[in-house]
DNA sequence: GAAAATCATGCCGTACAAAGACAAAGAAAT
DNA sequence: ATTTCTTTGTCTTTGTACGGCATGATTTTC
């Protein structure tokens, strides 16, 4: 089988490539490592990180939290914690907008 | 008239009241008058702030935004210029807009 | 005189970034 | 082949800049 390697998906990614990936600092992303524990990646025999396509989905996520939603580091945990569901954004969003409605129409029968 | 005033609700509050009111620091209410623009007391002749009740719920707003869901001062002013929807007072707009809302809900009934 | 104001400065924690040290992986030289 | 050098990537630890108020100091208003 030619060039098998190269038409499977890698399981393990190391900091460097996650961190052009998502052109993220690489202190950065051991500093959430720390911090969030939805960022959890294997460690080899000499301690160095090994992300899988989920813990990069999860900086992604912190990423998205943090520099563009405008969360601290505690927010965007408190986040995560309180939204299970979270990598389902239409989901999370058409609850909140439910959410919304909600309260307005009962404004709306008095 | 007695106790006439004491049955009419205010119009002004004083930074001592609201801050006792909302159980926040004189200092940081201030803090927050200068980076957030839906706060926006009047002020009497000498400087003094005086707030209305739109002021107070903004603070409350903002109170919420900072010190319960964890965004920063930029991640709260974003947020809140994102929905601007929500401090929008003004009667007619406000039923037109639940009109619309309705009539969504409707749709995403079925 | 208690509470308001405006400065200025102080200060503490957050959120990284830089520093320093070590390991692995080629080239180059012996 | 093995040693040495250099580069590159990773690690942990420490430093630091900035955000977010708090605290005077001083003056004025209620």
């Amino acid at each position: 089988m030619p060039y098998k390697d190269k038409e499977i998906e890698k399981l393990y990614y190391t900091i460097g490539e996650v961190s052009s990936m998502l052109n993220l600092n690489a202190s950065q992303i051991r500093f959430w490592d720390k911090q969030f524990e939805i960022i959890k990646p294997h460690k080899n025999k000499h301690g160095n990180r090994l992300f899988t396509t989920k813990d990069i989905e999860a900086i992604a996520k912190v990423n998205e939290l943090i520099n563009e939603k405008g969360f601290t580091i505690q927010g965007a945990r408190q986040y995560l914690e309180q939204s299970p569901e979270m990598f389902d954004d239409k989901r999370e969003q058409a609850i909140a907008y439910l959410r919304l409605l909600k309260e307005k129409l009962s404004l709306l029968q008095e």
